[in-house]
DNA sequence: ATCGAGGTTGCACTTAAGTGTAAGGTCAAG
DNA sequence: CTTGACCTTACACTTAAGTGCAACCTCGAT
């Protein structure tokens, strides 16, 4: 049997603030194993790795709702490997996406300071001074 | 002198909904010129142009702080084109490191998916069925 | 005069992922 | 037996940019 830990050690070991633990089992996401005679969280190193999990998949865009369902087994509810690629594949297109904006972004902020260098100090700006007078 | 415009007609015009021009007057980014008798609130088309800078400027990433701020003319305080082109700078910055993060994130999920169309379809995706084994 | 469309206010609620606080219980050391 | 560190719960608050609702007012047309 591997050791049980309270939530400041788990807290630690995942580099997780304990309020944030607290807060995953509000909402059903990394429950503790048992409880102490004194009603202590105590969680075994499965919940580590669980939040291990977690942390990776929030790096790369998933929210935790998606983890939740990732980690879903109620009833019935098998988790397929479709499931897991169309997830995936999900956030692909979303990463895509907002790749491709803020390609464009970053163009239009570009060429507003290439603007911003051609004017003259007196009277720079324009666009938005403009708007500034009533 | 130009015509003054309703809440639904310059809500319309500008292709935003009442409730948000309401939002904006709260957060005192957009005031109407005038009220009506009848406690109408009146807008004039400067409204209007400076709805549009704001849509713009969100679409390229600023807040509505930072239009705020664009906007701002209080006493003393007078717009420089430094600070327009700090602002500008800043949210470059922030662009392209989002950039740089999404295109990790974006290798991530395509070697992920790859690892997934390689597995059996029955012991699939063993990262999550694994976290899931209690 | 009244009807419906459109306007007003103030307030609460939304999402996501937490953080902060008060009031109290537990545990190990000295 | 007291002290201090650690834990518990319940609840409110945070950010950003809004949305929704109830109760009431105004305007133009019939």
């Amino acid at each position: 049997m591997s050791k049980r830990l309270t939530i400041s050690e788990l807290a630690k070991a995942a580099g997780i603030p304990i309020s944030t633990l607290r807060y995953y089992e509000r909402i059903g996401l990394v429950e503790p194993e048992d409880r102490s005679f004194g009603n202590y969280r105590l969680y075994s190193d499965h919940s580590l790795k669980k939040l291990k999990f977690i942390r990776a998949a929030q790096a790369i865009g998933f929210t935790l709702e998606d983890v939740k369902s990732l980690l879903a087994d109620g009833e019935g509810k098998a988790l397929t490997c479709g499931n897991v690629q169309d997830l995936i594949e999900a956030r692909l297109t979303d990463v895509e996406e907002r790749l491709k904006d803020l390609r464009h972004v970053r163009k239009v902020l570009k060429s507003a300071l290439e603007q911003c260098h051609q004017q003259k100090k007196s009277d720079c700006c324009h666009v938005v001074t403009e708007l500034k007078a009533k």
